[in-house]
DNA sequence: TTATTATGTGAGCGGGCGTTCATATATCAG
DNA sequence: CTGATATATGAACGCCCGCTCACATAATAA
C-alpha cells in the first residue's frame, strides 16, 4: 500500500512463502476490523461486570446500577455501547427497560475468556 | 462501598431479590479485571491482524512486518504487550524469535468471535 | 394538567494507549 | 575484533474513550 517500505525484512526473511500463503488466507479486512471493535468493547471493566450480571438474569438499568454501585448515567452509556455492538439487546417493560444477552455467541466468549483468565492462577 | 447511594434505585426497582442473587453469584473482583483485560488487549485492529496471522502459521518478527505492512517496532510493541497477556508466545531460533498463539482458549476466542461478526451481514 | 420515576444523551475533562523515532541488545558473518 | 541483521524498548506526541454533569425524553401517578 505504501512506497516507505525500506522497514520491511531485506527479501531473506524466514519463509518467503509462508508469508505469500498467510497473507492469502487473513480474513478480509472489513471482518477484522469488525472482530477488534467487538473484543474492544468486551475489554472494558464496567461492561464486563454488566455483561456478568446479565449472565445471571435479564435485569433492567436500576438494578444493573445498584448491583454496579455506580451512577445511573454511566451505566446507560455503556448499555448503549452494548447495544450498538449487538452484544445486548433492550425489551420495554412499562417504564423500565429490561437488558439481556444478545445471543450464545456473546456468552460463549465470556465463558471461554474466563476459562483462559481463569488458568493462570 | 460508597454512601453517595442517591443515585440508586428508589428501593423499589424491579425485583430487589433478583438484584441480591446476582451480586452473590457475580465472579469475584480480580477475575472479571483480568476478563475485561484479555479483551481489551485482544481488542485492537493491529493486534487481531497478528493473532489472524499467527492462526495459519508460527511466523517471526520480519515476517509479521512484511504481512502487516507497517514498521517492525509497532510490531514488537504489539507483540510484547500480546506476550505479556499469555495470548501468543515466543522461542528463539538463531537471530529470529518465533510467535504463535499461546493455547486453543485464543484460537477459539477468535473463531467465536469472528462466527459473531459473520453473522451480522 | 403537574409531579415523579426510569432511562437516554450531549458536552467536556482527564487518563490510557498505539504509533513513531531513536537507540539498545543480541546473534551471526567475516 | 567490526559490521550487519533481528528484535526489544524508552520517550513523547496525539487520539480515543469512560466518567461526570446537566439536561432531555418517556411513562406512570395523582
Amino acid at each position: 500500500m505504501q512506497e516507505e517500505h525500506q522497514e520491511l525484512c531485506r527479501e531473506e526473511c524466514f519463509r518467503l512463502d509462508v508469508v505469500a500463503r498467510v497473507r492469502g488466507e487473513m480474513p478480509g479486512e472489513p471482518l477484522q476490523q469488525d472482530l477488534a471493535q467487538l473484543f474492544k468493547v468486551l475489554g472494558d471493566h464496567t461492561r464486563i461486570r454488566i455483561l456478568n450480571a446479565l449472565y445471571q438474569s435479564e435485569l433492567c438499568v436500576c438494578d444493573l446500577t445498584s448491583i454496579l454501585g455506580m451512577n445511573q448515567s454511566a451505566v446507560s452509556h455503556q448499555l448503549r455501547v452494548l447495544r450498538d455492538a449487538k452484544i445486548v439487546k433492550s425489551v420495554k417493560m412499562g417504564k423500565k427497560v429490561l437488558y439481556s444477552l444478545d445471543d450464545s455467541h456473546v456468552s460463549g466468549l465470556i465463558q471461554l475468556g474466563s476459562e483462559h483468565v481463569g488458568e493462570g492462577r
